[in-house]
DNA sequence: TTGCTGTTTAACAATTTTGTTAAACAAAAA
DNA sequence: TTTTTGTTTAACAAAATTGTTAAACAGCAA
């Protein structure tokens, strides 16, 4: 892998994996095995990097899901699949959210994207369809996709917390998570 | 109100609040209006400061709930209570678990406190209780748990994130959020 | 008054973190 | 080969952040 993309990874796995957001440049150029200067060379400055490590996330999160959701599966599977690619997803980055709420306090942030993404408003479509079968609820259907991200992502990102809270060894803790994806489509299908 | 507290309550304002996670020292001087060298005499470093704010929440986080669940309220008016009091604390601070996640993710923790909260313990032995009556969906009550604290928290935390992806206003956005409550307990009594 | 105590401040020092520069280096092109 | 181009590094400079110190201050007690 190039430099530029290895620092941008390494950085994605420290923010991202290890939920370490006050690295500084060093600590990213050691972790990468290269010099900071390089930091530099290919981003000209940290706050450039974060930015870069920013958007490629909110991109990311966005684009995520576009298969699944337009897929043409039957609306309880494709609910699994959805489940399925979110879990993938936190498993191997479970506080890029946490970063990305961070930074966008941080900063007052003025940014521009406006791009209602395409694949949500058909999404939201399709729950609409399905509050009228009665399969499930029947209330404003971002309601239903707050229900739904919630249960999947909070017990994950919270990990750490919830271990000390709540006492929980680790190994039980995987296990609680593992059986997660049966007990949420339970839970929405009442 | 004495300085040492201004200061304490200031933090958590960044913290909490404003989720800045990233303050100095001269910022949380300068939100408090005192002298940075005020923090350093009543709290020796920034990190002792830090230290400080994050046992407090530790213990905020487990003791909000004691009065709730140890009332003898029928269950589900329990979990009415329940919601209302973690939505009040969410209003006020938003970003407190994001902080402890922050924290604990950065330093590596060796955190010794071992004391399993009795009211928790109280908490899911209702929990099994209604399991056995069949109000409730039965599985491990922490799971259960994990449930109720998602729907409620998740959205709130992540409001400023969402706000982009899902592209909703502000004021539509505390709408919803009014309207959680009785979606969850709709949500969780199936 | 003086002396004692705790609080507050400015000035300074030390450290950490970031950014720049010029030189070294390596590989491909001329 | 020399030149060129892009990459990498160490050394330096600049800035930001933290911690310390001694003096000033205010209130109260002796």
């Amino acid at each position: 892998m190039n430099k530029e993309e290895l620092i941008k990874q390494t950085a994605k796995e420290l923010f991202f994996s290890k939920g370490y957001l006050h690295a500084t440049t060093q600590e990213i150029a050691d972790a990468a095995g290269v010099n900071r200067s390089l930091i530099n060379y290919y981003f000209r400055s940290r706050d450039l990097l974060f930015q870069t490590v920013y958007h490629e996330a909110v991109d990311s999160l966005k684009s995520q899901l576009d298969d699944v959701i337009y897929g043409n599966t039957p609306f309880k599977e494709k609910l699994g699949l959805f489940i399925d690619v979110h879990m993938k997803e936190l498993q191997k980055y479970p506080y890029r959210e946490s970063f990305l709420i961070t930074e966008i306090c941080s900063k007052n942030f003025a940014l521009k994207e406006k791009k209602k993404s395409a694949a949500l408003h058909h999404f939201l479509k399709e729950i609409e369809v399905e509050m009228e079968k009665g399969t499930i609820k029947k209330y404003d259907p971002i309601q239903f996709v707050f229900n739904l991200t919630s249960l999947i992502s909070f017990p994950v990102i919270m990990m750490p917390l919830y271990q000390k809270l709540l006492d929980i060894p680790k190994e039980k803790y995987s296990e609680l998570i593992a059986q997660r994806k049966q007990i949420i489509l339970d839970n929405i299908f009442n």
